[in-house]
DNA sequence: GCAAAAATGTAGAACGCTACACGTAGAACA
DNA sequence: TGTTCTACGTGTAGCGTTCTACATTTTTGC
């Protein structure tokens, strides 16, 4: 079945350059990490004929020995633009440097994870795991590991970098209490996967209870499906008890609301507001005009590389870093009444 | 500055496998590969220890000689949940075969292939790539190379996989004069980078033509930045000659435009009918229920990876796979008056 | 029953790079 | 002038696989 090939324009490798430059493979490496006793003439001359025959190493090559320069990515889910912003934030933390990062998707990371170790990847930042610790510690033995969105930190063995999302959803509340709403449901994910949401209900009920409004804590869960969360949100607002705001785990959530009391003739916010959580491009986009709240997933990106980074060159006790969310005041939770 | 990183649980490799198992390494190397010549009481015997052992190959050092079971996908952007689909398609391709897809994104595709060449990735998708067909040819040949969303076809020495976006445009206009409009513009892309653009606006024109609308053919150019495209359709849909449709050429332009519609007191479908493309989940979502001309993201995706799988194993004339679009009506255009 | 053919297993040389262990030469020191 | 440093280059042994030869055993054909 599996014919020849055609044959590809071939590689050029360090011992061209080396042959090219007239000195030996060893030199040429040298000077392709930088490494302790080059001189400069030498390092111009190995340059110049990398330069001139367009030479670059093979990653795959390198790995073997040493590193592959190459990062892993693994993302819960690609339809979430809140992705997006992390991404960015990674690439721009990698822009000067020799790193780059290849991407995957998993919902479960496990078998992800394992292939991109497998593929020699110098580090991992799993983004929103839905991990046990000791799994996590487990990877992180073999490979130096970042998380991002992962708020359990007893023994960790890898590093995290959190938006606070309990005081997200605390903020959350103030918004809206301060709006003048009483009245405020949580629209949660049933089957809490991640200890993102654990932590985002946990400040909507601390706030609430301190607001005085412990009474009317109301957190509804829905699955991802789409129509579920159309189903429970229907059923939410033509309740007798309507909910005069609602704070959403996620904007993607947050747009159904809108879409669900829209279609039901209410309108936002006066009947009902709503509040989603990442700031993603999208609030500002849409007729939405969503009040949210941002995490930065820039930041978020951007310092699990550096973590990352520092961890790959040698670095083994954990950090935690923490990103302080913020309110984003938009349209559809502007004060009622 | 780099200190020595801390002892992380060794890799099990060929060699433990094979002296667990009693035989030679390349005995393992041809179960693995399975390749001619394996007794099935030998391939037992190997099988049975690389479970016990948990072994799993290490990729680099497979590129090294062969093949890394790696495909390279290249996203232009993260932010279109279109890509998704395309993803999910790919992966769906992938779910039997021993192959693992490894995405990056990057506006010009140029830096990020080469580096996905470095790092021995079997094959590539460059999914609408913003490049000419030089250049596309100059990667075929040194890797084996599919294009999705790419129209040019001549002398092309690499696949592509087409949803035949030049009837998307017909469609488009086809649907919007069934429903009783005749003042169609179409919101286009600025600096058209991609064939897909101009496929698409050739459609719409041919179409109107054809319906006789020839006279209010009216394309508007916007580029990506989301203020630019808000301030465009304003001045559309406030000028006197105000358009009773606008076809977009993709959903996300689509919202945009059925937000600054609403901003400006106008009904859809009544004042003005969106049409988009891409057919994106978010159509469905939110109230914009907006028509959108769906090209099967999953489809392209899994036909990209199938023509990409052919070609790593030693296909070399091209083929060209072209999925036919369609309307997937909703309330954002239905009948006016 | 015997030669030829087919099936099965093994040795060992790559693949392109890194990094350790050296060799050498000039500078600094006494 | 000899000796010790230091800076700079090089030789070469792997890293974990694959894959071409080849050696050995088993099967087949007559």
């Amino acid at each position: 079945m599996t014919k020849k090939a055609p044959a590809r324009t071939p590689r050029i490798t360090i011992r061209e350059v080396a042959s090219d430059a007239g000195v030996s493979v060893a030199a040429v490496s040298k000077v392709l990490r930088d490494a302790y006793g080059v001189s400069d003439a030498l390092r111009a001359k190995v340059q110049a004929s990398m330069d001139k025959l367009n030479y670059r190493p093979l990653a795959s090559a390198r790995g073997l020995r040493g590193r592959t320069y190459t990062l892993g990515l693994v993302f819960p889910d690609l339809r979430n633009p809140f992705f997006a912003d992390i991404f960015a934030g990674v690439n721009s933390a990698l822009e000067r440097t020799r790193y780059q990062a290849m991407q995957g998707v998993s919902v479960s990371a496990s078998s992800l994870v394992e292939a991109m170790i497998d593929r020699q990847m110098d580090g991992l930042v799993l983004i929103g795991p839905n991990e046990t610790n000791e799994r996590l510690n487990d990877i992180a033995d073999r490979v130096p590991l970042v998380a991002i969105g992962h708020h359990d930190l007893t023994d960790a063995r890898f590093d995290t970098v959190n938006n606070d999302d309990q005081l997200g959803g605390r903020l959350a509340v103030r918004h809206l209490c301060q709006n003048g709403h009483k009245k405020i449901a949580m629209l949660s994910l049933a089957a809490p996967v991640s200890t993102v949401i654990n932590q985002r209900e946990l400040g909507y009920r601390l706030e609430m209870t301190e607001q005085g409004l412990g009474g009317s804590i109301n957190i509804v869960r829905a699955p991802q499906v789409l129509r579920e969360v159309q189903l429970i949100l229907r059923r939410l607002l033509e309740g007798k008890d309507r909910p005069d705001a609602i704070f959403c785990w996620t904007d993607l959530m947050a747009f159904e609301a809108i879409s669900v009391a829209v279609e039901l003739g209410l309108s936002i916010p006066e009947d009902v507001a709503i509040v989603g959580y990442d700031n993603t491009v999208f609030c500002e986009f849409s007729q939405n005009r969503l009040t949210s709240i941002d995490q930065s997933g820039e930041v978020l990106g951007l310092q699990a590389t550096r973590l990352l980074i520092e961890r790959i060159d040698g670095r083994s006790h954990s950090e935690h870093f923490v990103v302080t969310p913020r309110v984003v005041a938009r349209a559809s939770s502007a004060k009622a009444g």
